[in-house]
DNA sequence: GCTCGACCCTAGCATTGCTAGGCAATCGAG
DNA sequence: CTCGATTGCCTAGCAATGCTAGGGTCGAGC
């Protein structure tokens, strides 16, 4: 049994390699450049080594998006165990989310602009993505104020936060307020 | 001259027809659907004759963003037009915002999810697009509230909107609390 | 009526995601 | 130790994509 353990590890590491390696080339040069030849090059199989481990690109995409979620939702946790009291919190929560977007567009993108084949606020979505909103509504669900529904609340606010992360990024905003319209966000949304 | 004047016309109208044709593509069957054969064949002519009018399919993108920045902003303004006092136009607005954006997700993916090519927030960001963000200030402007820049207020409330549009329509929100979101937005971030 | 130029089409290129088919190495049974 | 079977991987190829080169045709202007 020892062999086929050996080789059911080897091929759990390859998954871990092939998604590693995809985040990577996307993160240096954009999705478009993660391409299945470029990728399977990179990982040094041939093509077909790809679709044995995933059906096609839009699963490795939803792969780098559920490991982006993971890591989304502990630094999220990080920054707002770190902030004494409701408003810090906030702040704190706001300007980590809005700065893994920052630091790591390509998972950004894999998470929300691209198809990534995941479901989303349905009962089959997966857990990464569960606990990430979880985490928002950690330290958000206590600013909601009276007579608002903490899961409504988090949804809005959370809509504001990835509107200015994309429209930032887009270029489509200046980058030079980010910090003042973070402010504006959360004096008005919340509720301390 | 007037040989000349009617080819010219011609011309013209046969960019029109390209952008309308490929708009309505995309709005039948979503943007993937839009190739550069498909599109030729739609609109009775081969393939090269698209690139003598764009460069390439981005360009044809950013036209039918264009076309959709001005009527956002016309749907816009008529919806706040009809609305007395500055509670109920900045609530029309939300709702005209995200009307469109679910009524038209083509169009709205080409303005702001899709890459067209257009210089957003820059000295040389295309008038309609300039007029769209216009068209949310003049209502907008009047709720920022003390101390707060009309121009940056304005840049979070389209970001929070953006954001409901883009996770709404992903299918990352439950659209059933839609309404109730929008009324959070309006009465939370407004200063009436 | 003729020539020349604008206009547009056929054909093709490189690249994409994905798949079929075969080859070789490894495993299990005798 | 041998031999058939299974597993695992690669080479090669397909259809579709965006885009371009080159030639042929038709009409404008003299």
């Amino acid at each position: 049994m020892s062999v086929q353990e050996r080789k059911q590890r080897e091929r759990a590491e390859r998954e871990r390699l092939i998604v590693t390696t995809a985040r990577e080339l996307a993160e240096q040069q954009g999705w478009d450049a993660v391409t299945t030849r470029r990728l399977a090059e990179r990982i040094e199989y041939s093509q077909p080594v790809l679709y044995s481990h995933f059906r096609g690109k839009r699963e490795i995409i939803g792969a780098v998006a559920l490991e982006g979620a993971t890591e989304m939702a502990a630094a999220v946790r990080a920054a707002t165990a770190a902030a004494d009291g409701p408003r810090a919190r906030v702040t704190a929560l706001a300007r980590a989310y809005l700065d893994f977007a920052a630091r790591n567009p390509a998972v950004y993108d894999a998470l929300f602009e691209l198809d990534g084949g995941l479901a989303f606020a349905h009962e089959d979505t997966p857990q990464p993505l569960r606990d990430a909103f979880a985490a928002l509504l950690e330290s958000l669900g206590e600013v909601a104020g009276d007579g608002v529904h903490p899961g409504m609340f988090t949804e809005v606010f959370w809509a504001a936060l990835h509107g200015l992360a994309t429209l930032t990024r887009a270029g489509r905003l200046p980058p030079e307020d980010a910090e003042r319209r973070v402010e504006l966000l959360v004096d008005r949304l919340a509720v301390i």
